[in-house]
DNA sequence: CCCGTTGTTGCAATCGATTGCAAAACGCGC
DNA sequence: GCGCGTTTTGCAATCGATTGCAACAACGGG
């Protein structure tokens, strides 16, 4: 089979030549400008049509000084060169994708490493995209401040800081880790292991609901319950093991994520420790798995077509040049068999 | 708080008069042209770091004609309104996103009615994007076809099918439904009831593994055990229910996503059926949940990042202007305790 | 028949970069 | 100080669209 010429592409000198008349002529036929005569303009537009002639955005971009593309950015720890595996980013690009294809803008997916969170402006400095929405604040706040004082469109679901110049979305991690931590206390466990990474703004506030609901109770904090790990199985399932091994006794489990609880559910099994009776298991995030999996996870619940939507629109309020205000959407506990037979 | 002027981006032209060169000078300058003495590149190059200069990706891709852009297109099916959730679709972008980044190109998510693929081709027309993926045939392999044949660069998920125009990449799905039965038959069980829609292409595939299979044993092929229900949750669950309903006898599910099989699984034991003891139930796409799933879900693996990186592969062969044979990726059988106690 | 209006159309500048070609600057030997 | 070969630089055209402004046609009134 020869490869049949793949000739230039179409373009508007093209279909004004053919249609005898000049390319502003076209131009403004195709865009329903009032300035042409009827007649002419849906001779053209048909034309047009037939012909199967598609506007090169990139030149209509460049004249018109704008697009309709927004940058959706998840970083990744480049240390561990970890992929997007977490089902939650995945399930919240999902929700994006929707939010923004349904807005009628287009989005661009990148990634960028999470140590150098600013380099997401780039989208943005480059006149790809009018703005970014990042997920997730890891460990840089303060490039986020930056990012936001050059005046680039930014949006983050995360935590909200204090001093912060950006517009954030989130889940309310405070009430998380306090109802997790109230949950477990009715069922009467008092020695809670959490797990998480502290450093993380998301996962310290939910620390600090759970501490205070502890406190609130007059139950005592116990260090070594107090397991620091990154989101990421593997590392969560050593940790857990030489936790085990060291002979530290809990009687429940708070893990950050549906992964995290997941991965002790699993380990606590393989040890012989029954869940929920020897061991209560609780997760954050309530993915789809949290409710398939055995025993089913109790977990907190985060809106993340809201979320989505609430990024989405925030963005666009940003670009619309007024300011967003930061907004910290409610959660609600799932209770399920993790944590009561 | 007053709104700082957002001033105008900084350009080429800024830079230029603020080294005392032409634009020129610059643009060689920033690319690295010999022709530019080292001092003066160095002196520049300094100057627009300083400067916080970003070039202008859309006017420098109208110049050079080409991007770095690659669109993936996951469709959505519009009578129920879906949104993306069945994790093999996010899944699959999280591998593809990987794999486009690691290449050095840009990632275009969008979604298209699943009725009107064609429309895919706008991002590649409007020269948005060199190429697209599109994740899955659905039901218009003849819609692919014209746009191959006009010469769009596009590269489907998918099954190969006769008479493709069009390069496909796709798990060998005979291979997986044959596998899936002769594991059923090996376990004694010969009255499995099949999940899926063989309208589409994928399915079609695998039950044709899966017919041959019985064939093969002689075991006879039951008309009532193949219920066609699409990839939702939700009307898979009614179509169980009616089934179990109308007392129609079965020892085995074969579900052809993971999330069909954990929804019978769920059904089956809402109606007091022991899994695997009374019924075995098989998934296909081995997700993170299969094996988190009560009890651990019997899947068909199909490698999703090697799939990502051919999918890349092959839409970057097809730009280069080479023709990219389609190909059929390994699967295998993950046997679990949703069959085998 | 001339002129002002109104309704259409085209010319040419513009968006922000790249690049072929001509021109300027430089070095060097005679 | 001149001529010639090398570097180095800048002018101007170009990518494919949009749009302000001027030009042109048609028409009606005086």
């Amino acid at each position: 089979m020869t490869k049949t010429d793949d000739r230039r592409r179409l373009q508007m000198a093209d279909v004004a030549r053919m249609a005898g008349v000049s390319v502003s002529t076209v131009s403004r036929a195709l865009n329903g400008s009032t300035l042409i005569n009827n007649a002419t303009r849906e001779r053209i537009a048909a034309l047009a049509q037939s012909l199967n002639y598609t506007i090169n955005l990139g030149a209509k971009n460049l004249r018109m000084q704008r697009n309709q593309t927004i940058a959706v950015v998840i970083p990744y720890d480049a240390t561990s060169r970890q992929h997007i595996s977490d089902p939650f980013f995945l399930a919240m690009l999902g929700s994006l994708a929707d939010a923004v294809t349904e807005r009628g803008y287009d989005l661009l997916l990148s990634r960028v490493d999470a140590s150098k969170l600013d380099s997401a402006a780039r989208f943005y400095d480059s006149g790809l995209a009018l703005g970014v929405v990042l997920i997730g604040q890891w460990h840089h706040h303060d490039q986020l401040n930056q990012m936001a004082a050059r005046n680039v469109p930014i949006v983050v679901w995360g935590a909200q800081m204090p001093q912060q110049l950006y517009c954030s979305v989130g889940g309310d991690n405070v009430l998380g880790g306090q109802l997790v931590a109230e949950h477990f206390l009715t069922l009467g466990r008092k020695r809670i292991l959490f797990m998480g990474d502290t450093q993380l703004p998301e996962v310290a506030q939910r620390y600090e609901g759970f501490r205070h609901a502890l406190q609130n109770a007059n139950v005592p904090e116990i260090k070594e319950l107090k397991l620091t790990v990154p989101f990421d199985v593997g590392v969560a399932r050593t940790a857990l093991t030489q936790l085990l091994g060291k002979r530290v006794a809990f009687d429940a489990v708070f893990g950050c994520s549906d992964l995290l609880a997941m991965t002790a559910l699993q380990v606590l099994r393989e040890r012989g420790h029954r869940v929920p009776q020897d061991v209560a298991v609780a997760g954050y995030d309530d993915m789809a798995l949290a409710s398939y999996c055995d025993p089913p996870l109790t977990s907190v619940h985060q809106p993340i077509q809201d979320a989505a939507v609430a990024l989405i629109d925030a963005l666009l309020t940003i670009l619309d040049g007024q300011s967003a205000a930061p907004r910290v959407l409610p959660v609600s506990l799932m209770t399920r068999q993790s944590t009561v037979a």
